[in-house]
DNA sequence: CATGAATGAGGGTTCATTCAT
DNA sequence: CATGAATGAACCCTCATTCAT
């Protein structure tokens, strides 16, 4: 077994275990248990607990900016970037449940977020995410009378919002409730709850 | 000084330093301190450090719920239903900043809350909401095609967002930037955030 | 409610939670609520936590030495005074059953008993307990072979493994195991456990 | 050293301070300093301090048990079998002063002992004692108008008096005084305290 | 690299005792 | 006398981190 064999275990011990007991609740020697691996072992590739946790939520945020980097510069449609942003958080949800749930419930209160670095970390996806509203404005596509970043809180939100009740509940995901997930935030954010003149019950279709 | 007095002291000492340092970083010691209290007298009006919190935390709780009940049985408008919960939101942030500081970053989607107690002070504020919004579907003034917990996230997650980076970013909450954001929720959440036929790009002022 | 009442009222509640709770794991707040008294009040009677548990010890001591001291000075029959001082333990197991309770088990464990003053009371009742086997032993009685004071540890310590079985047990003392008991004690220690010649498995207890 | 070289100087340690100041007064920061090694250590090795203490005194018992087991198995005769007990305490004294000295002033008879736990181990002890007494009326060689277990508390508790003795008054063991109270214990729980009709030291009718 | 024993600063909690009213 | 709020020294236990092997 080689290094990266081992840090990876690690990585998934302490994936699960900061999920299940949260941050404060975990000892360094539960992670090297759930590991497999010798108590030490775990100050041989991780600095510290924070250091190991901050590696932990640094990919996620990572990933995060990919996508958003990639939408951004992406020709696709508005809608179809929203969606996709939406879809992101989903398939975190289905295939890396551990990650998304950490950061639900440890990133924001975590003390590492009371730090400049990782108020940072948000700074820089919000500002991503502005760049995206401020050109679907500047495209005619989103309304110009609200603030590019007001447009990203309340997405965001949300989005927040409905993976929060999801980890809360660690409800299950079906294909039909992405969907229906998906379609509400999409529909709503763009054409809003108001029950339109002609309301049908008609779907949100878009470009 | 009387008993209440003293509670009162330490209670408003609390969420200083709670909001501060957050519940892992503070010391019983801390509040006792910044209270002018001895050590020992915090024991003798509170159980523990957990009860403590829980007991902070309740009061949150508990008008938030009065709030909603309020709204919920109100005879106003929806539109003005949902302006005055933001109007909550942002007075409680002017007038109880720790408190609200506390519930964003160690109550909410917190591990803390991840007691089956933790999570039915969650739904019972959703059952609320939700009631909110089916009368509003009911009356037909929000759209029937999506599930109306669905209009609650949205419409939650769009406030906690706003609320969330206000908080982390401390800043300072003008009267003009009081309706930017409501105006800008509600106009969002009810019309959504497309452009409209008729939009010329006015109002709102950007910043 | 005068004074010794009042007083008295903290004694028997001591003398139930010292049972119940041991020295140890009784905090004077325990004692306070039993009686129904206020907290502070206890210290208007009594110096401190040990002090309150040495008064109610000395009292034991007290109706001990008393006890001794009468058979001592009796011209009852040597049998005679030993059964009296068997029966005087069991009429305190019967009518005082916290006081040879906390007897049993605190008293020679307590750190009170590692003092020179804790020390002194155990060695009062063994001088008077000599007192009356050496009497016996001179006045032909008592075998004289074996030094009074062993005699002593022997004689006392047979009751005390009887009444701490009872005690441990929370056992109920019939009027017949009281004989039985006596009888037990009396007949092996003064004519011993080994099986008579003539021993035809009849009752114990000769006279 | 070994892990078990660190463990018994920790038991030992215990043994020491346990003993001189008592199971209440001793706090584990006394054991690590007494045992030279460092306050966390001690809870590396056991779970706490009542878990610590358990342990030790589980040991008295197994030893205990070991002897009457073994006595009750051997095929000496029954006064015999009542000496090698006797001594058993008596070597322990000799050699394990502080184990003896805590058996006596903290287990036996102690409220830490209340517990079901703790009662069984005093079970086991008198049941394994009652089968010898019971074998020894069987044979013959006890009388058998007493109740087997009655044989025990007496004889149990007059070495139990005779140890507690020695150990409140730390006396040195010789040789001399060893046989002497191994004599006395067994002279008078076989032949009884009242002097015999040959006794030459006799007499002097009473009664 | 790997191991797990060793360290020790902290922090929550208890509770005997004091004291103002 | 009575009350119970107030004090603060202990003390158990945790656990991140270090280090010898």
């Amino acid at each position: 077994m080689n290094k990266n064999d081992k840090q990876e275990l690690m990585i998934n011990a302490a994936l699960e275990v900061f999920c299940e007991k949260g941050y404060a609740n975990t000892r360094m020697a539960d992670i090297a248990t759930r590991a497999g691996v010798s108590y030490g072992l775990v100050y041989h590739y991780f600095e510290s607990k924070e250091a190991f946790f901050d590696n932990i939520v640094e990919r996620w945020w990572d990933t995060f900016y990919e996508i958003l980097e990639a939408e951004k510069n992406s020709s696709k449609g508005f809608q179809q970037k929203l969606e996709n942003i939406i879809q992101f958080f989903l398939d975190t949800y289905s295939h890396k449940f551990n990650l998304l749930s950490i950061f639900v419930t440890e990133v924001s209160r975590s003390s590492l977020y009371r730090t400049e670095r990782g108020l940072a970390r948000f700074r820089k996806a919000f500002a991503l995410f502005d760049e995206i509203m401020s050109k679907g404005q500047e495209s005619g596509y989103f309304r110009s009378d609200i603030a590019p970043h007001y447009l990203t809180y309340i997405f965001l939100g949300a989005i927040e919002a409905f993976i929060s009740v999801m980890v809360l509940g660690k409800e299950e995901l079906t294909k039909k409730r992405e969907e229906r997930t998906i379609n509400s935030i999409i529909s709503v954010f763009l054409c809003g709850a108001r029950a339109r003149e002609d309301d049908s019950g008609e779907d949100a279709g878009e470009d």
